[in-house]
DNA sequence: CCCACAGGCGAAATATTATTGCGCGCACCT
DNA sequence: AGGTGCGCGCAATAATATTTCGCCTGTGGG
């Protein structure tokens, strides 16, 4: 139900909870004005429509023992369409690949992955993404260091883009 | 503390509020298979120390209207540190670049976007990226689909990591 | 071998929170 | 006006979180 429009009372929960998942209920009600049983109700909604599609816990992967993070660039022999979905399900099951998106451009996939160390990447490489049939061409780049990651969405622009609109 | 060790519970716990955030307490603890105090106080140890960054909804930023994702190849004419820090604080002042890395190799960072449309994007990219200071070249890749997006780590890997070295 | 002690657990008690049921007010027709 | 649908808040109830406390276990003296 794309005409399904959320008013301000529901962007400030999903900002809200997009910032801490775990926010009791009476707190989040609290903070964007209603009581709790309406915000409970308006929470419950969002959940069902699919603005929410879970919550997590955001976890150190680095105090895990995941050391290295990577970008893998890869490019397919063929980009029929059959060929592109195989290539997808095959990063669906790969667990170090954490994403995994389409490009336009010379790229045709970019993976962002995680591993304990270089070296259990570099046997993931050499041993799973370079045999991978109709993979032409794989471009790695280490993450050297972080320098943001925020998860979702800048609720900061949409309210902005609203108020110009209204 | 890097000499603080997880036990099989406490990766447990990891797994289960990576994958619902918003568990309840007491299904946690029926899960990992203690009781409830316990596990509480377990929970808050694993936050206390870093290992649990925080907890956040996962929004659709799609139906949210952020039609478009990019990627940002992004190459400085300066390297040096103070150049390098300097635009990571840029980039953490935009609320349109959700991440950004460095890297090492021929591009510098990587900067994942989202955007409300191509044109607010475009905007973005002339009107900021490019007319930031030591900025030497830009290449972008629209996002055309994606094909896996999972948030976190994978505690499998970890697991039988684990039980190879025991 | 026995004891003191530290750490982690679970049962029970208490404080908070989630959830349900219901009546009210308001906007929108007709 | 009168009717109707929607969303709110109050109040009651169910569930959960959190604190308190005593028990058990493993460890390191003495």
């Amino acid at each position: 139900m794309p005409g399904t429009r959320l008013d301000p009372i529901d962007r400030k929960i999903l900002a809200e909870l997009q910032a801490d998942g775990r926010m009791t209920n009476v707190e989040l009600a609290k903070r964007v004005g209603i009581s709790a049983p309406p915000c409970l109700r308006r929470v419950r909604t969002l959940e069902e429509q699919g603005f929410i599609r879970g919550y997590h816990a955001e976890i150190d992967s680095r105090e895990l023992g995941f050391e290295v993070q990577v970008f893998a660039m890869v490019g397919l022999q063929s980009q029929a369409e059959s060929d592109l979905s195989a290539f997808e399900e095959r990063c669906r099951s790969w667990p170090l690949v954490r994403e995994c998106h389409m490009l336009n451009g010379e790229v045709d996939f970019i993976l962002k992955c995680v591993a304990p160390d270089l070296s259990s990447f570099q046997s993931f490489l050499t041993g799973e993404l370079l045999t991978t049939p109709n993979v032409a061409s794989v471009k790695t780049s280490l993450v050297i260091r972080g320098a943001k990651d925020e998860p979702g969405v800048p609720f900061e622009v949409l309210e902005e883009r609203l108020s110009k609109s209204a």
